[in-house]
DNA sequence: CATGAATGAGGCTTCATTCAT
DNA sequence: GATGAATGAAGCCTCATTCAT
């Protein structure tokens, strides 16, 4: 992402991993505006002014961030679900997964969430991409039959919504797994909420307007 | 909350609340940390030193626009859903109306998100409140047979993260509500994802087991 | 010293010397420039706009306090000392008394000694007028021979800066009257400073040469 | 005294004395409370912000002045004092030479009196390290029989007490030194209150009870 | 490749004082 | 005679960034 080049000897390359490390400590720790540059490298071992050797400004260490997330992020998730047969199974394995990695990466998560208030444009691509993944899919799986009919962006929006509020939950807030029961009904839900309608000849409703009858009786 | 007195005059009131609306406005458009005190009192058209007569500091304006918003949604919410006979009713329409009140009230709705890195307790208490209403309103619902078995803070925070994401998605990203059809697989979602499952006679499958093997033919 | 005139009713006054009292506790517990006009006027009960009614600035009543004490302590001291027949006694007299009245009102103490960084003028004459009253009873004492010659105003600035410095150690650091014996050396230590040479024909030292020769036999 | 370390090399040194020397002028002509950061680097020639790598803040560099009075004195005044034979001509040299050091370090000085109002601890350890070498002093002194007996404290703060106030008087307020028979009357005082008694057998007075007896014919 | 001293803009906050009521 | 809301100047301090070595 127009990253500055910097040094690019076997010792810059440590250098810039430390930096990196010890931006993601203090941001997650701190959070962005509390975060001081002077503390990134005091904790990195390396002197003020190598910070610009490697980044450019302070933003952008944490774009780099944001997309070391975007890159881990894919390559956990889709280890975790390869041996999934069925998108559900994938789902359900997903956000059980995530809770894990989240927990693991308490500070790069806090971080990813709060680039939002730094550079939402990066912090919206990286959803956006998320989505667009996700999404894609759903849409095969809808096609396959495996998942409800309906717009799968808003499937794929709606399960990273739930998957966010989870990991803010417990990872970031409680610095634990969500308890197993809890875990449990969250699965059931999101199961639930994909699993294809029963087909139209069943006769059952699936609309709001019948709801509403049966609520009036 | 521990706010300060500051005066009290129809004059006072009214400094008070041009405050209370710039740093909405300011917070909002600029996030907590680019926003400026000056700004705010310009926006407010006072001096400078007025500010500190009504609240402690840029945080306490803060806590005073969580506490806002906290108040305005619960009433907004409450009327939104008193229509509604049936729960899963009710949390569709509440969604709906989340989203016309985020985009009317996007700034109060940012602010409100972003204040989870400046006083992360604020935040977490604003949502835990929220979830425990829910949480209720849901363990009723599952006693009524109205929504689906299940832990039902579980429920609550996967409901609010879905609306959460959407929220952020349209009307802060979008500055508009969702499209129809995006709405519609949306409350489709949540309202699958709560129904209650069917009887146990009718030799469906419920269990992951199920699937999984149901994935595998 | 040119003092606002002020409300001078019976209800004006008892204000007035609200403000005067609130201000003594005030600069005394928080130094004069850690006390704050608004903390002053809610000591003494009033509005903060009423300590402008009676005092021009906040430096005014400084000078207002420091009036007070050298008044306060005139009247004080020249009762301390009426019974005396003799300056060394009356002195011995004065200081003892010095350290009652100095514990009593450390407060108004406190603020003189501080009043040389706020206004060095009025902290100056205030000590000024001390040294040279102190010197005029001194130069008739001398007359009467009931102390030693020398420069009277050298001797009252001595004088002073010994009983400055014990108000300082034991009134204000340590809120106490100091130790018996201390006192006791005290005592003595001024009572033998200005009692008078043996008379010359004794062939007693009294030069520094002639101490000099002693050390060096 | 847990002093931010800072720069460190020749040039940081050069620095941190600049910024020293600077404070000294200015808190010493406008008093601590009025004096201003932006102030003391205009005065030192460097900007702003390289203030705070040397001082964590104001009062850490007004101790940093006093601390630094502190060791000046210790050393001027071991030398001034290094060729009395005896305590009596030792004090009598210490005075003369104090005059002269508190002419030429008036700020300093000025300062070190100011402190009391800043940082009372700073003030009271100031003095109370003082008085106590003084006290061992005095102590021995009374052994060798060169001084009068008494509370060896008691005498060092009266010491302590009348060159403080010399100080104020003439390096601080008139910047220049005493007159030639103020100063001599002030030896013969301090030189007069710590000679020791003549020997009982003399039959001099040396008791409260005497004087006032004798003042009573 | 790295250092670390220096910069200076900018923000929050306090508080003496004024003034309309 | 009193009130108290409003003012706005001024100061301390932080910190991202630059630059000479």
């Amino acid at each position: 992402m127009n990253q500055r080049e910097g040094p690019v000897t076997a010792r810059g390359q440590k250098t810039r991993q430390a930096l990196l490390d010890a931006a993601c400590e203090e941001f997650g720790s701190k959070g962005f505006y509390n975060a001081s540059i002077s503390s990134i490298t005091r904790r990195a071992g390396v002197a003020q002014g190598t910070f610009y050797l490697y980044y450019r400004s302070k933003e952008e260490i944490l774009r780099a961030l944001v997309d070391h997330m975007n890159r881990s992020m894919r390559r956990a998730q889709s280890e975790a679900v390869q041996n999934a047969n069925h998108r559900v199974d994938a789902e359900v394995a997903g956000l059980r997964h995530f809770m894990r990695f989240a927990l693991e990466h308490r500070s790069l998560y806090r971080v990813v969430m709060e680039s939002q208030f730094v550079d939402p444009e990066i912090h919206r691509s990286y959803y956006q991409t998320l989505a667009d993944r996700y999404a894609e899919h759903l849409s095969k799986a809808q096609q396959r039959g495996e998942i409800r009919a309906g717009d799968p962006c808003a499937q794929a929006w709606a399960l990273i919504g739930v998957a966010y509020f989870m990991g803010m939950r417990f990872p970031v807030w409680e610095e634990r797994e969500p308890p197993e029961d809890f875990m449990a009904t969250m699965e059931d839900f999101i199961a639930t909420a994909l699993s294809p309608a029963p087909r139209p000849d069943a006769g059952e409703r699936t609309t709001k307007g019948d709801r509403q009858m049966r609520g009036s009786h």
